[in-house]
RNA sequence: GGGUCGGUCGGGCAGGUGGUGAGCCCAAGGGUCUGUAAAACCCUCGCCUACGGCUAUGGCGGUUCGAUUCCGCCCCGGCCCA
């Protein structure tokens, strides 16, 4: 850890850093000053629970907050068990299916309880503070809400939003239409109770974020001129390969929980990365500073097969979301499975299948060849497929590249096979009987 | 509610007015080189108990020797009218 992981110019240096990140879409005019102005602010971050886990797509927003903390502001993240119950129309081409009200409050408790290893929550000024707008959202009644909220929103003024604009052809709800003013009142509460002053978030998130300010300018009193609430949003991130951000190989998430992607293939996801893409992710998802951002830049520039960025980001991330022992873990793991040789040793190999959570066949399915095997395993979507691998050269178990489907493998320590699908699929098989 | 157009492989299409839909593009996967990268090149790309068989044109039913095609009802989406 070098002195640049703890800036030392504070809040009025927030602006700068997402500027020279390449992180910073818009701000509101004044910001800057508010931010010189010396004295704490208060900023949120909303979480849609439409899963029950946050994916890599949601460390954009979580740096949003941890950055804000770590120059001295007071983060705030909100879970929109409230808004979640609408659906946001932004960055959305068609009307989403609606949740139920138990999906969406467990889906809230699992983001809730993500999201509070990434910030510091002890109380004190900059401590991070929850908040969920169904327990303000919910309790409001429809009068109260046309009268204290929507009274303030004109037609044409929801209309002329991007949101709103992009789905009129292709139709939108009313009540997706009314997402914006919600939103805008969790702004304007968290600005009465908490005294929060900002709201950030991403491009999409723009419109919203106006809207609120909006609401918070034609219902405060005082400080006459001056603005007296602020956004920020992030730029969408495009990968520079072209490459969808947060997706595996496979086309899956990538989700911080550790039970819906282990640690193992987390660390592996942003190994694995595009070179194009290293020098971009490392000034978003970490907090590296200036200098060591510059240096690796050199290092992939230079020595691009040692892969150093790489590296560093995989461990720094993945230990940030699971902790530096499983990160540690992680590198030595993919160390044992991708180096030339195969893993042999029954320790290791018992530790390799439990941190992958690797498949588990019975002694039938490997007597029935490599074919049946691998499909059992659930390391193919059918037999059919590992014909093909099979055919193409594409499999090898324990080291021995296989030629013939039918091939009957030998368990190593008999228990355990070392299969590798492709270049980059690698997994331990454990052989148990039924 | 009425009318109309559409629903074919992960996505985008083609075709088809009763006689064999696995055809194209993209995406994807495997191989070679390299670095668990990219590009390039080669191969593959519905499923299976695999020289063969089975399933696939939103769903159900009907007409027919035979339906993706014709008829009816239903579901989903767009547009127009009320």
């Amino acid at each position: 850890m070098t002195a640049s992981n703890t800036p030392a110019n504070g809040l009025p240096g927030l602006l700068s850093e997402l500027e020279w990140r390449g992180i910073l879409h818009a701000s509101t005019p004044g910001l800057a000053e508010r931010l010189a102005a010396g004295r704490l602010i208060a900023a949120y971050i909303g979480f849609d629970p439409s899963a029950d886990s946050l994916h890599v797509g949601h460390l954009i927003p979580i740096f949003g907050l941890i950055r804000l903390q770590q120059r001295g502001g007071r983060p705030v993240a909100l879970v929109g068990g409230g808004t979640g119950l609408i659906g946001d129309p932004s960055g959305r081409s068609a009307e989403r299916p609606m949740l139920s009200e138990e999906n969406v409050r467990s889906n809230a408790d699992a983001i809730h309880s993500q999201l509070s290893r990434f910030l510091d929550f002890t109380p004190g000024p900059t401590g991070a503070v929850m908040a969920n707008n169904l327990d303000w959202l919910g309790k409001m009644s429809m009068i109260e809400y046309l009268r204290d909220v929507g009274k303030h929103f004109t037609i044409p003024y929801m209309l002329a939003k991007d949101s709103v604009q992009t789905r009129l052809e292709r139709g939108l709800s009313f009540t997706e239409f009314s997402y914006m003013t919600l939103q805008a009142a969790d702004f304007a509460h968290l600005y009465r109770h908490y005294g929060v002053e900002m709201q950030m978030g991403g491009a999409d998130q723009w419109g919203n974020i106006t809207a609120g300010l909006e609401l918070i300018r034609r219902t405060s009193v005082g400080a006459e001129g001056a603005d007296v609430a602020h956004g920020i949003s992030y730029k969408l991130l495009l990968s520079p390969s072209g490459a969808k951000f947060g997706k595996s190989e496979a086309g899956e998430s990538v989700w911080l929980d550790a039970a819906r992607t282990t640690p193992f293939a987390f660390y592996q996801y942003w190994l694995n990365g595009d070179d194009r893409d290293v020098a971009t992710y490392m000034r978003w998802f970490t907090l590296w500073g200036p200098d060591e951002v510059a240096a690796l830049d050199t290092a992939i520039a230079e020595r691009p097969g040692e892969r150093e960025a790489q590296r560093r980001l995989a461990f720094d991330v993945t230990a940030r979301v699971h902790g530096a022992a499983a990160a540690q873990d992680a590198v030595e793991i993919s160390a044992a499975l991708f180096q030339r040789e195969p893993v042999t040793d029954p320790g290791l190999l018992a530790r390799i299948h439990v941190a992958t959570s690797g498949p588990v066949v019975e002694p039938g399915s490997v007597a029935a060849g490599v074919g049946v095997l691998l499909a059992d395993a659930g390391l193919v979507p059918s037999r059919g497929e590992a014909r093909r691998l099979v055919a193409g050269g594409g499999i090898t178990v324990n080291g021995e590249r296989i030629s013939d489907p039918a091939a009957v493998p030998t368990v190593v320590a008999g228990e355990w096979l070392e299969v590798r699908v492709g270049k980059r699929n690698r997994s331990i098989v454990r052989v148990v009987p039924a």
